[in-house]
RNA sequence: GCCCCUAUAGUCUAGCGGCCCAGGACGUCACCCUUUCAAGGUGAAGAUCGCGGGUUCGAAUCCCGCUGGGGGUACCA
C-alpha cells in the first residue's frame, strides 16, 4: 500500500487563529497515517509540524502557541516543528524565505515564471472586464510575454512585483489522489498563480512545494478544498525537477445545514470542545469516524485502538456533516464505560474548582478533595455526558447549605402536607439513628418506615431525596445519604421539616 | 459563469456484480429494569440505495447524462 520508503506527512496550519474541528481532523489522519499505518508496516513514520505563517496580515499574535496546544492536548504529538526542532529545520514559513527566493529565481531562470508588474487596480479593472464579457476571471498574463525593455524600464522604474507561475498553455495535468483515483486538468483552465508576494513572501503555492521538497515529505494529506490548485502544484514540482509526493486530500467537514461549520451551529475551536467538557479521546474518536470507518459496526475507537486500525485506504472521498449530537454520545460513552474513576475525578477537578466547589489544585490523586470527588464520580459517572456537566450534579455534595427549598416539592403526590410533614419527621430521625455507611441497612429502615407511614417507598424516597439534595434527582437516595454524610443529612432533613412546617399551608391543594 | 469533487434513512456509515426487497451507530418512539434521573436491555418507525438511461443472466455496486450538495475561481491559506 504505502511504497517501502520513510513515511514523512506534515500538518502546516496557519497562525490566523485557534485550531478548528476541520483542522484537526486533518492533523488526527497525518498522525494516524505516519503513527499507525506506516510504523505498522515497519516503515518509520513521521509527523511533522509545520507553521504556514506568509500571510503577514493575517497573523496572529499568541496563535501558533494556542495550535500546539490544542495538538498537544489532542494528544497529536509531533515529530518535527518549530518548538522541538529537527533535521529540517526552520519549521516556521517566516523563516525560510531565502529558499523559496532561490526557487522562484530558478523557476524565472527556466523560464517557467515570470515577474508581473500589475496594479492591483489593473487586476481588478481586468477581472471586472471579464466578467461584464462573460468570461471566466482570471489574469490576462499581460506581464507574461512583455517585451524585454519595457521589462528593463519597469524594473529601473522600481515598482513593485510579484513573480507568476509560467503555467503551460496547453496539455494537460493528471492528479493522482489516493483517495479519488486519477483527476484530469486542462492546462488551459490554469492560472498562472502569484508564487512570491510584492513583500517577498510566498504564496501558499510556492512555500507547500518547496518545503515538502526539502523538508523530504512522502505523502500529503490535506483538506479536499486544496484539490483545485492540486494541478498546479503537480506543474510545480516538474518545473523545478522534483519529484513530487504522493497526494491525498481528505473529506471535508460540513455544517448541519450545509455549507461550511461556522460558530453559527456551535463550536468549531478545539479549544471550545476542551472548555466544554469534552474529552480529547471522544472528540478524536468522533473526528476518525467522520470519513473513515474499520467495518460495518465498530464505533468505540481510543487513539490506541485508531492507531491500530486505520488505513488510508478506508478513507471516503464524500464529505460528511458535523454531528454534535453523536460526539456526546461518544463523550459519554467514555465518561461512562472507558475510562476509570480515577482517571475521570482529575478530569472533574478543574470543573469544579472552575465553579468554586473545591479549591484550586492538581488535577490528580494529590488534590486535598480528590478522595470525596473520586467517591462522587463513581456516583455520577453514568449522568454525565461531559466534564462540565459534573459541577451541576456534584453541587450539593459538596456544598454546606443547600437553596432554600421549593416547599412543594417536600411533598408527594397524593399526599397530604399535615403527612408529609409526618413523613419527614420521622425519617429525620429514624435517618439520625442509622448507619449511612451501610446503605441496604438504612434501606431497610425506610421501606419499613414507609409501610408504617402508609406511604409507598417511592413517595417516602423522594420526599428525603429532595430534603438531602434540593432536587427531584440524584443518584440512588442510599448511595447519595451515604456520601452527604450523617452530619449534613441531619441538618437537611432538619431544615426542610421546618420549611415545611412554615409554608406547608402554602402547598395545601397546589400538588393535584 | 467556468473548473473540480461528491451522492446508501434526519445524521455518520457497511456494502467494492448474485450472501442485500440493504447491515451497524447517533437521533426519535415504545417497552423492560427501577426509589427519581441516568446507565443498561429489548423492540419499532425510518432508505423505491438522488433521478433517467445503458452494460449484464443478474447492479446499491460498472458506464453515460441529469439533478442535488460541496469546494475553487485573491499578492489567504
Amino acid at each position: 500500500m504505502i511504497a517501502g520508503r520513510a513515511v514523512r506527512v506534515r500538518f502546516a496550519p496557519s497562525p490566523t487563529g485557534s485550531l478548528h474541528i476541520g483542522g484537526a481532523k486533518t492533523a488526527l489522519f497525518n498522525w494516524l497515517f505516519a503513527h499507525g499505518e506506516a510504523r505498522r508496516q515497519g516503515l518509520t513514520g513521521t509527523f511533522i509540524l509545520r507553521v504556514e505563517d506568509t500571510d503577514r496580515n493575517r497573523l496572529v499574535p499568541g496563535a501558533e502557541e494556542g495550535l500546539r496546544d490544542a495538538l498537544r492536548w489532542l494528544g497529536l504529538i509531533w515529530d518535527e516543528g518549530p518548538d522541538v526542532g529537527g533535521p529540517a529545520e526552520p519549521y516556521r514559513q517566516s523563516e525560510r524565505t531565502e529558499t523559496y527566493l532561490a526557487a522562484a529565481e530558478d523557476l524565472i531562470a527556466g523560464g517557467h515564471a515570470y515577474r508581473c508588474y500589475c496594479t492591483r487596480d489593473r487586476l481588478e479593472r481586468v477581472r471586472t472586464e471579464q466578467q461584464a464579457r462573460g468570461e471566466a476571471p482570471g489574469y490576462d498574463r499581460h506581464c507574461r510575454a512583455l517585451p524585454p525593455e519595457e521589462r528593463a524600464a519597469q524594473e529601473a522604474a522600481g515598482l513593485p512585483s510579484v513573480v507568476r507561475f509560467a503555467t503551460p498553455r496547453d496539455g494537460e495535468t493528471v492528479v493522482r489522489d489516493m483517495i479519488r483515483g486519477p483527476i484530469t486538468y486542462q492546462n488551459v483552465n490554469l492560472e498562472d498563480l502569484v508564487l512570491l508576494k510584492s513583500d517577498g513572501y510566498p504564496t501558499y503555492h510556492l512555500a507547500n512545494v518547496v518545503d515538502d521538497h526539502e523538508m523530504d515529505i512522502s505523502h500529503i494529506m490535506r483538506g479536499d478544498e486544496w484539490i483545485p490548485t492540486a494541478p498546479v502544484h503537480t506543474l510545480l514540482y516538474a518545473a523545478l525537477g522534483w519529484e513530487m509526493p504522493a497526494i491525498a486530500h481528505l473529506p471535508l467537514i460540513l455544517a448541519p445545514g450545509g455549507g461550511k461549520l461556522s460558530k453559527r451551529h456551535g463550536s468549531t475551536a478545539v479549544e471550545e470542545f476542551r472548555t466544554q467538557g469534552y474529552l480529547p479521546e471522544a472528540l478524536l474518536n468522533y473526528l476518525a469516524l467522520l470519513g473513515w470507518s474499520f467495518d460495518a459496526s465498530t464505533e468505540l475507537f481510543p487513539p490506541e485502538r485508531l492507531l491500530e486500525s486505520f488505513t488510508l485506504a478506508r478513507v471516503s472521498p464524500s464529505p460528511a456533516t458535523f454531528d454534535y449530537a453523536k460526539l456526546r454520545w461518544f463523550n459519554q460513552q467514555y465518561i461512562n464505560h472507558v475510562i476509570s474513576v480515577d482517571d475521570l475525578a482529575g478530569r472533574v477537578l478543574p470543573f469544579l474548582s472552575g465553579a468554586g466547589l473545591v479549591p484550586d489544585g492538581p488535577a490528580d490523586a494529590s488534590h486535598p478533595a480528590f478522595g470525596q470527588v473520586r467517591e462522587l464520580s463513581a456516583l455520577l459517572k453514568d449522568r454525565l455526558e461531559t466534564l462540565a456537566d459534573a459541577p451541576e450534579h456534584m453541587r450539593f455534595f459538596l456544598v454546606d447549605e443547600l437553596d432554600p427549598y421549593d416547599p412543594a416539592l417536600l411533598v408527594p403526590k397524593k399526599v397530604e402536607p399535615l403527612d408529609a410533614l409526618a413523613a419527614l419527621e420521622a425519617a429525620g430521625t429514624a435517618l439520625a439513628g442509622a448507619d449511612l455507611a451501610d446503605e441496604a441497612g438504612t434501606e431497610v429502615k425506610m421501606r419499613a418506615l414507609a409501610d408504617e407511614l402508609g406511604l409507598k417507598a417511592g413517595q417516602l424516597f423522594m420526599a428525603i431525596r429532595v430534603a438531602t439534595t434540593g432536587r427531584t434527582q440524584s443518584p440512588g437516595l442510599f448511595a447519595t445519604l451515604r456520601a452527604i454524610g450523617p452530619e449534613r443529612v441531619g441538618e437537611r432533613m432538619a431544615r426542610a421539616v421546618d420549611a415545611l412546617r412554615r409554608h406547608g399551608d402554602e402547598v395545601v391543594g397546589a400538588d393535584d
